[in-house]
DNA sequence: TTTT
DNA sequence: TTTT
């Protein structure tokens, strides 16, 4: 049912290792900031310019727990997912907002993936994408995340 | 496990109405003939130019059963799939190729979608893209696809 | 010498008229705010749900001068970008961020784009999207654009 | 004048080396076949399989060069394009059909691209994929936009 | 074969 | 603030 398409396709480095926190569910998420950079050749002195770009990454679910396991610092990836403004309350009480990457599939573009290593995407063919969830998944621990409220709550999980 | 990104977008319109053909198992799918259009000028006369170029388009599952439901000749729609090449053999016994997008979204962008109708596509949030199978589904009728053998059988599905 | 990728693909809605702007170059740029919503249907309850995300989208040049002819609130649009968030200092001092996106390609979905009407998009063919700066440019508000001529080689073939 | 979205992104490995033609006019063209390989799990046997896609990619003019200087067997890529299928008549006489993906950008995924390498894109312009450059720029005229200044500053164009 |  |  959706009306609208809201994609996003990034092709960068992590700037740091992705951080990786649990759900009472079990449900992991992480966290990570990717580097996409532009280069381009000044048009009067014809030097390379360059602009970097930070992007905030979420990884929720099976994602981030691939995530957490095999990207680090420096890892270049391919993500795909969608945009996500989150609002938040800064200490002085202000409405701030976040723009997140929220991702729907990553790969890892290193080489360095090892062997066995998954590759963290999980699509299925027949028809569509398939969901990353693992089934009955018992309970890490730590704290859960702001940007994991509304409107996918645990109770709520669309698939 | 994906080792690779395939991915198609496309934005145009159908060419003549979606033929819809069920599997034994009641699997639906739909093929789709769909064209975008480029337009530039010429470069020297300065005349308006364009070319068409022409998609076939396969709907497997649910969204086959959407897109004969709701899609029709001259229907604007996108389509994000992937590509696929499909050998066959003509009439005199010859290897021929036919390139194909396999939907995995669709969106229809007439506005004539009418009142409750459902959009065809399946996302669901948490984590990751949610599978559009049917349920139990019972058997219609007719011809299978060829372009529906490998790598997705029927006892095969990836989800 | 790009080395990353930094893309946005999105259909939605003009939340309100696009504001446009020029500078004194005469260049245009136009913003506007456009919702992209999903749907799901809730895991437990069954009931459809959904959320919308807006997307702040900045047209610049050229497209700006269509987005602000031809774009209205409401107008259904397909536009293609990338991300970019700017850091500025609210009234009390602080550093605030904003993630835009800004738009290198648009179309207009509605179907009501006008008979004569432009589409806004402006890739060429030959070799590369084209860069379709119009270089001397003096006129503002209107000056129309010199860059659909080429690329389009010789006997004009764009493959 | 686009009335469509005709997108292709793969990210893939070369079969073989590129190979390389010039037109009369000096233009370079580059063919290459790129495997991106998809990966799932037998839902029943629960084994592993996978199937890959072979795509034909042409890359046009500079992008042409570009390939063929710095693609080898096995480089993996990263490339944004369109569809393009070309009907040929084979030697007996018979019509065929052959798709393709026209590049329009590339990256080299391997890290091996050598220091000084270009990159292989092109992206530029104005109103369209781009820098979106403002010559003489300087002031507004109606409040300007922080977003116009950094990264792409006047004498500072990128192509 | 579509569409604007 | 849009749209279906």
């Amino acid at each position: 049912m959706a009306r609208g398409v809201n994609k996003v396709i990034l092709i960068g480095n992590l700037g740091k290792d992705p951080e990786v926190r649990y759900f009472p569910s079990g449900d992991a998420i992480a966290n990570a900031t990717i580097a996409t950079t532009e280069g381009w050749k000044d048009r009067q002195t014809g030097e390379a310019k360059e602009a970097t770009e930070w992007h905030n990454v979420v990884f929720p679910g099976k994602l981030g727990e691939i995530a957490g396991k095999y990207l680090k610092k420096g890892s270049k990836v391919y993500v795909e997912g969608s945009l996500r403004t989150r609002k938040w309350t800064d200490k002085e009480g202000k409405e701030r907002y976040t723009t997140e990457i929220r991702a729907q599939e990553m790969q890892m573009l290193d080489g360095r993936a090892g062997g066995a290593a998954p590759m963290g995407e999980e699509r299925g063919g027949y028809g569509a994408p398939q969901p990353s969830r693992a089934p009955p998944r018992s309970a890490p621990a730590a704290a859960p995340a702001a940007d994991m409220d509304a409107p996918f709550e645990d109770d709520d999980i669309p698939f």
